[in-house]
DNA sequence: TTGGTTCTTGACTGGATGGTCAAACTTGAT
DNA sequence: ATCAAGTTTGACCATCCAGTCAAGAACCAA
């Protein structure tokens, strides 16, 4: 009678679910790097998985060793993204004094360009395809945030504490001019000449943008 | 003695470079508008000959019998979006009223991603891309032109006819903001609902944003 | 109608690409 | 040191994809 395993996978070639050891962590890590930096340039079907695993230094079986397919791999950094993509303006205070809110809003996004500037066009390579794999996300979670906020928004408004401003465009611009700074880096970097940090000057452009826009 | 044929194309498969016939000039438009719906939310290397085919109505083999390559296609659509992408900033008028001068640039921009959002977009793709493909179009044209007409802004400024304001972020801001509302288009449209067109208010707020930005 | 030219396409090729597999190597608990 | 589990990879496969080719269909001037 023959004892039944009690170890293994459920599946052969599955990593274990549970606690992940040392190395499991360190080669997710560095393969969700590498494919970050590939699928944020080329896009997913542009991206390849030799290109993925030249990037991280692993062999392409070994890729798919941690992660089940291209798909998965795209899908897990899209998740994680999309967890701290709303975080900014979710801080938009109803408590909180009108333009110092917005103002705070504003450099958080120019922040998130500034440090994850691969993240913002992987993002911006989504929308552009349609937003195919993160439409539900949009429709829901993104949309109620984003109603929710620009009725804040048009309340401040009503009560004289802000100039009468469209709510919906202006979260529009404070999106268009933060990401415009890192989906669009290339283009500016080879405007402004290379010794140049894109971002140089951004900030106190966009304070005096909103300080006039919003002044009651 | 055998008659040389003077007749036929130079290479075998080219069609003939002179003045050309009705059919040519039909199929190589539905070629290149089929191209660009594909390649402006797909990418160079995301988008397939057998993808512009299906969408243009025609077999594969006849696409390359028109053009020499999936490259050349591409090409030749970013060529002619490069001959027209700069006309609205070439108009801005030394002679002109300064406001009434970005106002008017900033509304022919909105125009631009009203009526032509996926060359907008096809622009987008090659700027995350890296811009590897008009990298000497950017370095070159677009910089001397920007360059000039920052210099022009700047000179506005010193005079006293416009705000203090930094001329290269006004000019990317209204980059930013107008091609925003074509390559965020998909985005917008899921967040604002379905009855709704994303540009709807655009331009009334971009105009409150620059009004209030660049009052002397 | 005729005959040369232009246009169209089914069938194909060579190389890239996502993914599989079994064998080999490494690690770490005992 | 031992060995079972976890990790790595060379070789391989099926499919996709850009591009070719030769033969046939449509066009048009005489």
């Amino acid at each position: 009678m023959p004892v039944p395993k009690k170890s293994a996978a459920e599946k052969p070639g599955t990593p274990p679910r549970g606690p992940r050891s040392r190395i499991q962590k360190r080669n997710r890590q560095i393969i969700l790097d590498a494919a970050l930096e590939v699928f944020s340039t080329h896009g997913f079907r542009g991206a390849t998985l030799d290109q993925i695993a030249a990037e991280a230094g692993l062999s392409k079986p070994n890729l798919l060793y941690y992660f089940d397919s291209k798909d998965a791999i795209h899908r897990d950094l899209l998740t994680r993204l999309l967890d701290t993509w709303l975080d900014p303006l979710r801080m938009l205070d109803a408590q909180g004094e009108p333009q110092a809110e917005i103002m705070a809003y504003m450099r958080r996004k120019l922040e998130m360009a500034r440090d994850f500037p691969r993240e913002s066009r992987l993002f911006a390579n989504e929308i552009l395809q349609g937003a195919p794999r993160i439409e539900q996300f949009i429709r829901n979670d993104l949309r109620q945030l984003v109603d929710e906020k620009a009725q804040l928004l048009a309340d401040w408004s009503r009560t004289g504490r802000l100039a009468p401003v469209d709510p919906y465009h202006l979260i529009f611009s404070i999106w268009a001019l933060t990401q415009h700074y890192a989906d669009f880096a290339a283009q500016i970097g080879m405007i402004r000449g290379a010794g140049h940090d894109p971002l140089d000057g951004a900030e106190p452009f966009l304070e005096q943008l909103y300080t006039r826009l919003l002044a009651p």
